[in-house]
Formats: structure tokens, sequence, C-alpha cells
DNA sequence: GTCCAGGTTC
DNA sequence: GAACCTGGAC
């Protein structure tokens, strides 16, 4: 669906400036909101830092964004401090065992990301250990997509990138009463974002619409009282901010069976192995196990054991 | 316990 | 469009 049909249709009865973001009123309400009640994080530097001058280190911008990816704010932090104490710096990143990272990474998920990451150290290591300052640029690099590539970009380089993860397709869609399923509203979000985006502070002004979203904007009883966007608002407007985003109801999940065996020696060793580096759990120790399939058949029974014996 | 959210890859 | 994982809400 074009934009305007999207305009016209959910911000009907309000005023064309704000419901199409093109005023900058946004943008600086929601940085002076940003400025008084942003997040401190381990990897972020506030905006009374910036102002003194400090710059973000790209190579924080991008570890923290990589473990942030489908990940919790919490369940990060210390998995981000772990990581820069131990490799401060994308050359040691870059130098240290790929096992290494597997281990320190334990526990995250998505252990992919955690395989790319290595990659994406290699690969900047090796051109001069400098990440490419453009989205293009990021984009090309292992385990950056669409969204990292722009908040990269935005955070460490100061563009006016614009950065849309779940938590602003969220404060969009209710900024504009968006109706679309979210699956097909993407586009025109991005669209809203990037006329959003303000020319200064365009890094300041990404962070601040996440944290607007983990903090006031949330899935659940936002806080629309305290949001400096209530009068931009098109869902407050009609009270049902918990209404958006809409989403496509999403198809069943498939249910898969197998066995996982676990052999003790006399002196209690356990026989271990190194799973495949690709697919579920890639790259991760476990016990043996058979294939996980559909249904429990030759090749999900003690028949795939690793050795005959007495399984139970 | 059950439901749900969430970027990238292939 | 499906696969990939964990943790938070209820």
């Amino acid at each position: 669906m074009a934009l305007h049909d999207q305009t016209r249709k959910t911000a009907s009865g309000d005023s064309g400036k704000a419901a199409s973001g093109e005023s900058g009123e946004i943008a600086s309400r929601l940085l002076a909101w940003y400025d008084a009640h942003h997040r401190d994080l381990p990897w972020r530097i506030a905006p009374r830092e910036l102002a003194r001058g400090i710059r973000p280190d790209p190579y924080r911008v991008w570890l923290s964004e990589v473990m942030l990816q489908q990940t919790t704010v919490e369940a990060v932090k210390s998995y981000f401090r772990a990581f820069v104490e131990k490799w401060p710096d994308i050359e040691a990143l870059a130098a240290s065992a790929t096992e290494d990272v597997m281990k320190a990474w334990a526990g995250l998920g998505y252990y992919s990301r955690a395989r790319n990451l290595k990659a994406c150290a290699n690969l900047v290591a090796r051109q001069g250990g400098r990440f490419p300052d453009t989205q293009a640029g990021l984009r090309e690099l292992p385990g950056i997509g669409a969204y990292t590539a722009a908040a990269i970009a935005a955070i460490a380089f100061d563009q006016p990138a614009a950065v849309v993860d779940g938590n602003v397709e969220r404060v969009v869609s209710r900024l504009f009463s968006i109706v679309t399923p979210l699956s097909e509203a993407k586009g025109d979000i991005c669209t809203y974002v990037e006329r959003m985006v303000p020319a200064t502070r365009p890094g300041d002004f990404a962070q601040a619409m996440m944290d607007l979203g983990a903090m006031i904007c949330t899935p659940r009883r936002p806080r629309c009282g305290l949001c400096p966007l209530r009068e931009d608002c098109s869902a407050i407007i009609s009270g049902d901010a918990e209404r958006f985003p809409v989403r496509l109801p999403k198809g069943e999940k498939p249910l898969r069976r197998g066995a996982a065996f676990v052999a003790v020696r006399g002196d209690g060793a356990i026989l271990l192995r190194k799973r495949g580096d690709q697919g579920l759990l890639g790259g991760m120790t476990e016990v043996p196990t058979t294939g996980w399939t559909a249904r429990i058949d030759g090749g999900t029974t003690a028949a795939a054991a690793p050795f005959p014996g007495n399984w139970r």
C-alpha cells in the first residue's frame, strides 16, 4: 500500500503536520525526553558525554547491536561486559579462537550470531580494523542485516539512518494508528521513520525511539500518560494504543521428536561430541542425539545410539 | 505451565 | 517463508 493512502486512512482528524512527521516536532520532543530519561547502558555514550566530545567506539556499538538482536537488554549486559573485558577491540577478537568465542557466547542463544561475529571481526581486522561507515558497506558484513547496519551507521557514525527494530515498529504503528499487519507495513514504517530522523543527533534519535519503546510504549499496558509524544499519537487520541501493532496470526509450529544418549563411564566421564557448524545449535557441544523429526521411527530410537548397549 | 517477541540467513 | 534460541509476562 502506498504511503499516502496509509496516511489518509490512518490519520484522519489529525493535523497533517504531526501525522506525516515532517515538522521535526516529534524528534525534538523525543530528544528532550531522552536527555532527561535515557537508560544508562554499558555500551552507550550518554548525551552529556557526547556533548563533551566523547565519541562512540564502532566496535562496541557493533558488538552490542549484534548481541541485542532477538535478545533483551538485561540478558546482554553481563555478556557485553565480559566480551569487552576479554576482547577490548576488533583486533583482539579477530586474534581469538572461534571456540573461545562460542564458549563466551554460550547462553545467549542464536549461535549463528557468534559465528558471524567472529567471521566479521576477522574480515574487518584484515581490512585495517576499521568498520565501514556507510549503511551499504556495513550491510555487506556477516551477521549485519538492515536493522544492524542502520543502527551502527546512526549510533557510531552519526548518520541520519532510519533505525527500525521491533520497538520502533510498535512506536510508529501507534503514532500513526497503522492498521495494516506488521509484515506488510514494514516499508511504510521505514518511510515514516526516515521523515522523522533529525539532521542533528540522529544516533540519539534512534536510541531514543528504542528507549521509548522499551520504557513507555511497551507491548502491554503502555504508560501513555508519561509519553513525550502523547500529543502526536494517533492511537492515544482514540484511546487504544495497546491494539497496535496489528499482527497476522501465526501458523502452528511443527513438533519434532528425537532421543539423546547420556553415556557415563565408570570414572564419571560423559560422552560428548561437537555439533556441525550449520543449523540447530551449530558448533555447540552435546551428548549424542538422534535426528529430530515429526514422527518416531528407526532414526529416532535406541537403534540410532552411538554404540550398542542397554539404553533406557 | 503457555504464549509471545524478536533480526539475520538461506 | 522457515529456521534459529532464550527469557519475560501472565
